[in-house]
DNA sequence: GCAGATCTATCTATCACATGGCAGATAGGC
DNA sequence: GCCTATCTGCCATGTGATAGATAGATCTGC
C-alpha cells in the first residue's frame, strides 16, 4: 500500500494548501490527517519543497482534467465559457478554499522556485483553455484571444479572493454577473 | 519622541505587511528596522493583533487620502477612473508588494477579527470611490454603480496578484488594457 | 524650588510552543 | 539478508509573549 500512503499524503496536502497555502502546510497536521507520523512523510517527500512541488503539479493536472471535462460536456464554446467560473466557485463552496495561484501571489517571496513553476502552470492551463474557447466562439480575433483569456483568468481569480475575504460565495456569483454585464465575459 | 517611535513601528510594519502579509509580520524584524528591541514594540502595541489592526487601519486611511488626491487632481470622473489602477500599480512597482486586501484572502483563517474588519474597510473605501466616479461619469445607472465598482475592484486586485506571481509589472498594465478593451473599465 | 514619587519608554532575559528535518531503531515482506 | 515503510526521539530555529530592571522625564507636595 505504499502508493496509497503517498497518494493520501498528497491529497491531504492538497486540501491543506488550498486552505492555508504553502506556508500553512505542515508535516504534523498532514500526518495526523493521513494517520501516520510526521517523520514518515519525509520518506515519500524528502523536503517540504518537494511536497509543495508535487502538490502544485497535481493541482494543475487535476484542473486540466476538470477543464477538459467541461469542454467535453459542453462542445458549444459559448456554453463552456459560461461554465468556466465553476472551477473557482467550487473551491469557495468547499470550505472557503481558494486556488493555489492566488496563494502564490501572497507567498511569492517564500516559495521555492520549483513550486513557483508548477503554480504558474496552473495559470497557463487556464489561459490556454480560455484562449481556445474564445477563438472557437469567435468572441475575439485569434491574435487577441490570449490577452482576453488572461484578463478573464485574472478577473475571476480576483472575484474569488474578494469573495473569500468576505466568506461570501454570493458575492462571487454577483461579481461574475457583473463581468458579464460589463462585457468581460460573454453574456 | 514617543510618538515618532510608534509611527516608525507602524511604518515599518506597514511595509512588511505589504510584502509578507500579516503572518509575515514579526516583532524582531520590525524592531531591527526601527532600531529598537522587539520587546519594546509590545509597549506601543500590546499584541500582534493590535499591531495588525493599527497597520490595516492606517492602510485604508492612507488609501482614502490617495484616492481623494486623484479625484481632486482629476475632476473629470472619466480621467479619475483612468488613473484608478495607479493605486495598485504603485505597490507592484515598489518592490513587488501587493495590497493588504489580497493578503487577507490568503490569510483569512488566521486573521484576528479586528484585523479583518479594518482590511475590509480598504475594499469598502475603494468601492465607494469607484461607485461615485462611475455615477458622475454616467457610465452606469446609479443603482448599478456599486455592482460595477465591486467588479472593477475585484478585477484590478486580480490583475495585481497575477502580475505579482510573475513578478511582471508589464503584465499588470496589459491586463488593465484588456479590461478597457473588453469594456469593464471605461476606455 | 526642590526632593521624592510616579510615569514613560526602553532594555535584558527568558519562556512555551511550533516548525522542518535528521539519525537510528524496528517490523514485515521478498 | 536486504528493501520498504514506518516508527521514536531529538535538535536547531524562529515565534509571540511576559517579567523585571533601569534610566530619564515629569509631576506633586511641602
Amino acid at each position: 500500500m505504499s502508493m496509497s500512503a503517498k497518494e493520501a499524503i498528497l491529497a491531504a496536502a492538497k486540501d491543506a494548501a488550498k486552505a492555508y497555502g504553502y506556508g500553512g502546510l505542515n508535516f504534523r497536521d498532514i500526518a495526523a490527517t493521513v494517520g501516520i507520523k510526521a517523520a514518515s512523510i519525509h520518506y515519500h517527500f524528502p523536503s517540504k519543497a518537494d511536497l509543495g512541488e508535487a502538490v502544485a503539479k497535481r493541482y494543475w493536472e487535476d484542473t486540466a482534467v476538470e477543464l477538459e471535462a467541461i469542454s467535453a460536456a459542453s462542445p458549444d464554446p459559448m456554453q463552456a465559457l459560461h461554465r468556466y467560473p465553476e472551477i473557482f466557485r467550487t473551491s469557495l463552496a468547499n470550505d472557503n478554499r481558494i486556488c493555489l495561484g492566488s496563494f502564490m501571489a501572497a507567498e511569492y517571496d517564500e516559495l521555492p522556485e520549483a513550486v513557483r513553476k508548477e503554480v504558474q502552470s496552473f495559470a497557463d492551463v487556464n489561459v490556454a483553455w480560455l484562449s481556445k474557447r474564445l477563438t472557437e466562439a469567435s468572441i475575439v480575433r485569434a491574435e487577441n484571444s490570449e490577452d482576453r483569456a488572461r484578463a478573464i483568468y485574472a478577473a475571476v481569480a480576483g472575484a474569488q479572493i474578494v469573495a473569500r475575504s468576505r466568506a461570501d460565495i454570493a458575492l462571487f456569483d454577483q461579481l461574475i454577473d457583473s463581468y458579464r454585464i460589463a462585457g468581460l465575459l460573454p453574456a
